[in-house]
DNA sequence: CCATCTTTGTGCACGCGTTCACAAAGACAT
DNA sequence: ATGTCTTTGTGAACGCGTGCACAAAGATGG
């Protein structure tokens, strides 16, 4: 999905392949959840089913990171969350900063799944000076003049882009000038980018689409099998055994969400 | 990406493949631009460096949706957006119903690339009374009470589910027995449903979590290479001829935007 | 009408990711 | 200590997606 997922060719990166990075969040999530009702251990097959993945990729996916269970009993929550942070960088301190304090921005700015994984957001910046000093979500809005000074005093190396279109590829540029070399963007634009900065774009519009080609596929088919109208048909059965379609991931990929 | 790039296992639609499916929307936006540029006629090696992808697969995806090309020439741009539109379901009108009105919800209700791609916003749906009424983006607030009488009064088979992590199956389930065929998911939890629905998810915390092992790598390799403190690095040069490192697709992967 | 030049459309090979299926490893009971 | 049972870790096969490289198609100029 993800958004938008933005695939990297062929970085292996210290051989732990790109699909199983963009999985181990989801696992660490599931792990979390079974760590706060003081689960001891936990098998690939309950973990899986927890993260709506297959057990069999779960268990290669850990193959990657060593050998961290146990047979016949399974894997050790703590110390699996333990790993999977270390391994995610999560153990550190990461100061974000958000670019564009629109109606995303804010939301962004809310968001309480930011402290919880070690991302702390360390400013607000908008090109509006009349958001200037305004605390959104208890932090004070900072004008976009004081970019660069922000960023380095700071050692910020994540941004978070949230601007309209028109301007994210300038701000995107301050922000690498700056330091940062990963980005996070919201705004619908390809982003040019030196070698060595990572760029992830989310795109609410790119995902609708993509549903609504199902969608209309679904309708199609249904059209010539069944005679009901459109809004009448609900599938409803087997929601027990049949594996969660969830996933988007690899690429992934990836939505936008801003003005047009 | 992003995302929350859900891939789906073996599914091609009518033979277009998914990985394709995911970047109609890209080539649709870049020939939006170039339209309303008059631009009458693009190469695939223009359109592709607009879209932020190999002019090879452009043109293979191209290939999968019919010979819209001619040779010595290029794409014609308006015949293309409509194939494109059209293939994407575009150019039907699709409500579309956000369930959550919190900071997320707002921010989408707001979101102006929903009404330029053919997604009208149906209705706003809350579970706090105190919302009922309150006018979001010009459209009044509903109690999710009468969740099910707006999905079916509308038509709805888009639903978007930016609530709390808890309430999320909850509403899921409730939008699918109603009618809801395609499910965008901003909370950071795996949705079950039954087969013949599709769930994409947007999730913020595993695209941040993602950017921050590639950080880690970043700041690791350059330890023992280059001698300079983690936020001194600033990588600045070939700006220019470097392909852009947009992506994630499909995958893409896939992350979440709400209270943890 | 022919030659040349541009650009598409695609056959082919390669690599990554997924899945199956099973051997190895350890827990546990007797 | 031995046997049984559970669950991991992984070798191998398969399929999808990507990118190369080129032949075919058409435009354009003489």
């Amino acid at each position: 999905m993800a958004t938008g997922r933005t695939h990297r060719p062929a970085t292996r990166s210290r051989g732990i392949p790109e699909a199983t990075v963009a999985r181990l969040p989801l696992y660490l999530r599931a792990l979390t959840a079974l760590s706060e009702r003081s689960v001891p251990t936990v098998s690939s097959e309950e973990l899986a089913a927890a993260a709506g993945v297959n057990s069999a990729k779960l268990r290669k996916d850990f193959s990657y990171l060593g050998s961290y269970g146990t047979r016949g009993v399974g894997y050790d929550v703590e110390y699996l969350v333990y790993q999977i942070s270390r391994e995610l960088g999560l153990t550190q301190d990461w100061p974000v900063v958000i670019v564009g304090i629109g109606n995303l921005g804010a939301a962004l700015a809310n968001y309480g799944g930011f402290a919880s994984r070690g991302f702390r957001v360390a400013a607000l910046i908008d090109a509006d000076p009349a958001m200037a000093g305004k605390p959104v979500a208890g932090i004070p809005v900072q004008h976009s003049d004081d970019l660069e000074k922000i960023i380095q005093d700071n050692g910020v190396s994540i941004g978070v882009i949230a601007t309209p279109a028109g301007a994210a590829q300038a701000v995107c540029d301050r922000l690498v000038a700056a330091g940062v070399t990963s980005i996070l963007n919201f705004a619908p634009t390809v982003l040019t980018v030196p070698d060595g900065v990572d760029v992830r774009k989310v795109d609410l519009s790119i995902e609708l689409q993509i549903l609504a080609f199902h969608e209309q596929r679904k309708a199609g088919e249904e059209a010539h099998t069944d005679g009901t109208g459109p809004a009448a048909a609900v599938t409803r059965e087997g929601a027990d055994d049949s594996a969660p379609s969830a996933d988007k991931g690899p690429d992934g990929d990836v939505p936008a969400v801003m003005p047009a």
